[in-house]
RNA sequence: GCGAGAGUGGCGGAAUUGGCAGACGCGCUAGACUUAGGAUCUAGUGGGCUAAAACCUGUAGGGGUUCAAGUCCCCUCUCUCGCACCA
C-alpha cells in the first residue's frame, strides 16, 4: 500500500472556512460578467425567512447554484439573485406568542439564512439582495397595486370568501386545500365580506393560451395542474323565467350555466344554491318559508369540507315556485340543494336527473320525475339505475328528436340565442384572486376612503404607505392596523378632507408576483424596475422551485406579467421560459416536520461533513424532480467519496510536481491504460455537461464523475510512479477538478490552489470534450441466439457488420446453441449486438 | 370519480433512440493494514442450482407485438400527486 505520511487529511470545516474567507475577500459570489455576453437569468424561488434554511431549501438552491455556475463557466452573463419573501403570518404569530416584533424576528432570521446560504457555497450576488418587507420594496408592490387598480384589475367587492378562524383572516381560493387552510390546516368557513380582489379571471383564457409559449420549458404535469385549476368549460347560459303572477318578480329570469344544453328537455327540476339572493325574494307562503329556512339552516350547519365532499348526502327542498323551460314551455319546480354552489357558474342549475349522476341521486331521493332525453341507441328506455352521461341521440326533445347529442348542443343553443333565451358561454373554475388580509405583517393596500370622494387611490408621490411599527397585532378578525388611529386617520388625497385608510394588508403572494423584475435593478429608487435592465435580463431563463406553487405563485406571477404587458410596462408575456420543479426531501418516508420531530437540518450536515458533502449528497440522492428520502449513511458515503477525491488529486499533484524536475517522464507515449483513462475522461465531460444542462440529472452526472475517479485511482495505484504519463495525469486532474467544481465548490477551489493556481477555479471556463478522444476504441459486442445472451466479445469500434457476424458465428458458445439447428437469419446492430435466429 | 405520473436487488437509484438489466452509492460478507477501527485498501454481493464453471430464472401481476421488451400495446393490482357535488 502507498504511504502518505505527508498528506493532509481531508478536513472539510478547515478547508471550507478558509475558502469562504478567500471568496469574501475577493468578492466572487456574483456570476455577472459583461453585458455583451449572452445573458442567463437563473432564479430559484426566494425563501420565506423562517430561520435556518431546511433541506428543501438546500435542495432547491443547490440545483440552481450548479446550473448557474456551469452557465457562467460556459461564458454566460449570469444573474443569480437571492432575496427574502419576508412578509407573512409566521413572524406575526411568533410575535403574538413571544412578544418579539415581526420586523426584528424577520431581520434576524434573514441574517441566519443569509449566513447559511453563504456557508453552503451559493453563488448569489448578495449585494443585490431584496427584502419584500422593506419600504424600499413594498413601496413598489403598492405602486403595482395602483397600476392594476388603474387598469380596473383591482376591485373591492362583496363576495362569499374563505375565512380561516385560526389565522383570523381571509384566504384566496388557492390557499384552501380540500377545505382547509393551506398554512394551519384548520377548516375554512365561508363568510360574506367586502374584500379586495385582483381580477385574474379576466386573464383565464390567456393563462391557458400562453401555455403555448412556455410548453417546451415547463413540465407537462405543471401545465396540467394549472389547466385543471383554471377549469375551462364550454357550454351555454340558459335563461329560465320565473313563473307566477302573484309575485312582484314575475318577469325575473334566472340564468343557469350548463355544459349540456342538449339535455334541456330533460330538466325536470331546477335548483338554486341555498345562498342565492333570489331564494329570499321568491319563497312565499308560511309553509314554504319555514321549510326553506329550516333546510338552509341545515345546510349552513355543514362545514365547507363536509359540503364540498361528494360523499355527503344531498339534501334540499322545494321552494314552492316554478320556472319556465324556455324551449318546451314546461313548468319546472324550483328547489334548493346543498350540492349547488353559489360561486360556480350562476349559482343555479337546471337539473337533468337522467343524465347527471348528482341530479339523479337527488331526484331518486325526493321522487322527482326522471326523463330520458339522450339515448345511446336512439330508443327510449325506462328506469335506468344511474344517469347516462355519454353521448347519443336526442329523444323526448320535441323538434330535436333523433339528433345526435353533440350536434344538439349547438343547435339547442343557437335556437335559444335566436329567441334571446340563452347564448354560448365559456365558464372558468378559476376565481378572482382575493388579496386582502386582516393581518399586520404585510404591505398596506394603498387606498383611502373619503366620505365625499369615496374610494381614492393613494397618489404615487405619497408612496410608500408605511406600515406603522408600534401596533397591537393580536388577531381580532380585523386588521391590527384598524386599531392604529395614527395610521387610519388621514387626509383625502383628492379633496383634503378627513378620510380613513384601508387597513387590510396584501397577500404576500402579491410581493412575490413581481420580485423577478426587481432583481434586475434592485436598488432603483425611482421606479419598480428599470426597463432597460428588465429588457436585458427577462424572461427568467431557468426557474427552480417547488411544484406546490403550481396554482398559487406560478399562476399569480404569470397573471401579473400579462397585466404589466398589457399596460406596456414589460415586453414579454411570460415570466419564466423554463421551470423545473424539484422534489421534496423526506425523512423516514414522511415529510420532514417540526411537529413530527423528524428533521435533519442542512447545518447539521455541513457542520459535520462540510457543505460540499451536503451539496454532493443532496444531488446524488436521486433525480432532482422526484421526492427523496434523507439517509445519514448515504451522506457519509458522499463524504467518503470527497475524501477519496482529495487523496487522489493530492497524489496526482505530487506526481506532477515531482515530474517537473525529473525531466523525461512527460514524454511517454500513451499506452492502453492511458487511452482508456483519456477516453473515460472525455466521455465523462460529455456526460456531465449534458446531464446537468439538458437533463437536470445531477445524480447520474455525479456517478459518472465517481466512475472516472475510480478509474483514475486505479491508474494511480497500479501504474508505477516512474511509468506514469504525467501529461495525462495532469489533464485528468485539472478536468476532474473542473467538472466537480460547480457541485463541490470548496474542495475543488482548495485543491486548485494546491495545484499552484492563484485565480479562482470558478472563473475557469467549463471544459469541452474532444469527440475523437471520447470515442471508444473497442466495444463489447453482445452475441445472442434467439434473443438470449450467449457470449460477448471486445471488438474494434469500427468493425463492419459482416465481420461482427463472422465473429459471432465463430464463437464457441454461440455454436453450442446453433449446432444442429437451422439459422433462419442473423440480425446485426452496429456497435451493439449480433442476434442469431435459429429454428 | 376525473386527470397526471410511478412500480427495477436488503436500500437510494442507473439503463438517454426497443438492443449486455442492476451503472454509481449505501448496506452486508470476507480479507489486508493495524494497539485498535466506526479510517483506508482489496475481493465478493438479484435469485436458483453449483466445489467451480456451465445453465436456468429475474424489472408489481397477467396477456400481446417483436429476431429482441424494464422500455411499445391491452387488462389487473398497488402507490404518489393534482382536481373533486364545477353543473
Amino acid at each position: 500500500m502507498r504511504r502518505r505520511e505527508n498528506l493532509k487529511k481531508y478536513d472539510a470545516s478547515v478547508i471550507e472556512e478558509e475558502i469562504l474567507q478567500k471568496w469574501e475577500k475577493e468578492k466572487i459570489f456574483s456570476l455577472k460578467s459583461k453585458k455583451s455576453d449572452p445573458k442567463f437569468y437563473m432564479l430559484e424561488m426566494f425563501p420565506y425567512p423562517s430561520g435556518e434554511p431546511h433541506m428543501g431549501h438546500a435542495r432547491n438552491y443547490t440545483i440552481g447554484d450548479v446550473i448557474a455556475r456551469v452557465m457562467s463557466r460556459k461564458g454566460k452573463n449570469v444573474l443569480h439573485p437571492i432575496g427574502f419573501d419576508a412578509f407573512g403570518l409566521p413572524a406575526e404569530n411568533a410575535a403574538i406568542k413571544n412578544g418579539i416584533h415581526p420586523k426584528e424576528s424577520t431581520m434576524s432570521n434573514i441574517e441566519k439564512m443569509r449566513t447559511a446560504l453563504k456557508r453552503m457555497g451559493m453563488s448569489y450576488d448578495f449585494s443585490s439582495e431584496i427584502i419584500t418587507s422593506e419600504p424600499g420594496y413594498y413601496r413598489w408592490t403598492q405602486w403595482l397595486f395602483l397600476v392594476l387598480y388603474g387598469m380596473g384589475l383591482a376591485e373591492k367587492k362583496e363576495a362569499p370568501v374563505n375565512w380561516c378562524g385560526s389565522c383570523q383572516t381571509v384566504l384566496a381560493n388557492e390557499q384552501v386545500i380540500s377545505g382547509r387552510c393551506e398554512r394551519c390546516s384548520s377548516p375554512v368557513e365561508k363568510k360574506v365580506l367586502s374584500q379586495w380582489f385582483f381580477k385574474i379571471t379576466g386573464y383565464a383564457q390567456r393563462l391557458l393560451d400562453d401555455m403555448e409559449i412556455i410548453k417546451d420549458g415547463w413540465p407537462e404535469r405543471v401545465l396540467t395542474i394549472q389547466r385543471n385549476w383554471i377549469g375551462r368549460s364550454e357550454g351555454a347560459v340558459i335563461d329560465f323565467s320565473l313563473y307566477g303572477k302573484d309575485c312582484k318578480g314575475s318577469d325575473v329570469t334566472v340564468p343557469v350555466f350548463t355544459t349540456r344544453p342538449d339535455t334541456l328537455f330533460g330538466a325536470t327540476f331546477f335548483i338554486l344554491a341555498p345562498e342565492h339572493p333570489l331564494v329570499e325574494s321568491i319563497v312565499v307562503g308560511d309553509e314554504y318559508i319555514k321549510e326553506v329556512s329550516r333546510v338552509k339552516k341545515l345546510i349552513s350547519g355543514q362545514s365547507e369540507t363536509e359540503r364540498g365532499d361528494a360523499e355527503t348526502e344531498k339534501i334540499g327542498c322545494f321552494t314552492g315556485r316554478f320556472v319556465i323551460n324556455p324551449l318546451s314551455g314546461e313548468k319546472v319546480p324550483v328547489w334548493i340543494a346543498n350540492y349547488v354552489l353559489l360561486e360556480y357558474g350562476t349559482g343555479a342549475i337546471m337539473a337533468v336527473p337522467a343524465h347527471d349522476q348528482r341530479d339523479f341521486e337527488f331526484a331518486k331521493k325526493y321522487n322527482i320525475p326522471i326523463r330520458e332525453v339522450i339515448s345511446p341507441d336512439g330508443i327510449v328506455h325506462e328506469n335506468t339505475g344511474s344517469a347516462y352521461t355519454g353521448e347519443g341521440f336526442m329523444v323526448n326533445s320535441g323538434q330535436f328528436n333523433g339528433l345526435e347529442s353533440v350536434k344538439g348542443m349547438k343547435e339547442v343553443t343557437s335556437l335559444l340565442e335566436k329567441r334571446e333565451k340563452g347564448r354560448f358561454e365559456v365558464n372558468f373554475r378559476l376565481r378572482d384572486w382575493l388579496i386582502s388580509r386582516q393581518r399586520y405583517w404585510g404591505a398596506p393596500i394603498p387606498i383611502v376612503y373619503c366620505d365625499r370622494c369615496g374610494t381614492v387611490p393613494v397618489p404615487e408621490k405619497d408612496l410608500p404607505v408605511l406600515l406603522p411599527y408600534n401596533v397591537d397585532f393580536r388577531p381580532t378578525g380585523l386588521s391590527p392596523l384598524a386599531y392604529c388611529d395614527d395610521f387610519v386617520n388621514t387626509a383625502c388625497p383628492s379633496c383634503g378632507g378627513p378620510a380613513r385608510r384601508e387597513t387590510d394588508t396584501m397577500d404576500t403572494f402579491v410581493c412575490s408576483s413581481w420580485y423577478f423584475l426587481r432583481y434586475c435593478s434592485p436598488h432603483d429608487d425611482r421606479a419598480a424596475f428599470d426597463s432597460a435592465e428588465v429588457d436585458y435580463w427577462m424572461p427568467v431563463d431557468q426557474y427552480v422551485g417547488g411544484i406546490e406553487h403550481a396554482t398559487m405563485h406560478l399562476i399569480y406571477s404569470r397573471f401579473f406579467t400579462k397585466a404589466l404587458f398589457d399596460r406596456g410596462l414589460v415586453k414579454f408575456r411570460e415570466p419564466y421560459n423554463n421551470y423545473f420543479p424539484h422534489g421534496v426531501v423526506n425523512l423516514g418516508g414522511a415529510k420532514m416536520s417540526k411537529s413530527k420531530g423528524n428533521i435533519v437540518n442542512p447545518s447539521e450536515i455541513y457542520n459535520k461533513y462540510g457543505a460540499d458533502t451536503l451539496r454532493l449528497y443532496i444531488l446524488f440522492m436521486g433525480p432532482a424532480d422526484s421526492p427523496v428520502d434523507w439517509s445519514d449513511s448515504g451522506a457519509e458515503g458522499s463524504y467518503r467519496f470527497l475524501g477519496r477525491f482529495w487523496r487522489l488529486i493530492n497524489d496526482n499533484i505530487g506526481t506532477i510536481k515531482k515530474a517537473g524536475y525529473t525531466r523525461g517522464t512527460a514524454a511517454r507515449l500513451p499506452g492502453d491504460r492511458e487511452k482508456e483513462l483519456m477516453g473515460k475522461l472525455h466521455r465523462t465531460i460529455k456526460k456531465v455537461t449534458a446531464d446537468i444542462l439538458e437533463r437536470f440529472n445531477f445524480n447520474t452526472a455525479i456517478s459518472a464523475i465517481m466512475e472516472l475517479v475510480n478509474l483514475a485511482c486505479k491508474y494511480r495505484d497500479e501504474v508505477p510512479e516512474e511509468r506514469k504519463n504525467v501529461a495525462i495525469v495532469k489533464e485528468v486532474t485539472i478536468k476532474l477538478l473542473l467538472v466537480l467544481s460547480p457541485i463541490a465548490p470548496f474542495i475543488t477551489e482548495k485543491l486548485w490552489m494546491e495545484a499552484g493556481n492563484t485565480a479562482s477555479i470558478h472563473r475557469v471556463p467549463w471544459p469541452d470534450y474532444d469527440p475523437e478522444m471520447a470515442k471508444e476504441e473497442f466495444l463489447t459486442i453482445v452475441f445472442q441466439v434467439n434473443g438470449k445472451l450467449r457470449d460477448r466479445a471486445e471488438l474494434p469500434a469500427d468493425i463492419s457488420v459482416e465481420e461482427m457476424e463472422k465473429a459471432a458465428l465463430a464463437s464457441g458458445k454461440v455454436k453450442k446453441f446453433t449446432e444442429g439447428r437451422k439459422i433462419v437469419k442473423v440480425i446485426t446492430v452496429p456497435k451493439k449486438l449480433v442476434n442469431v435466429v435459429v429454428r
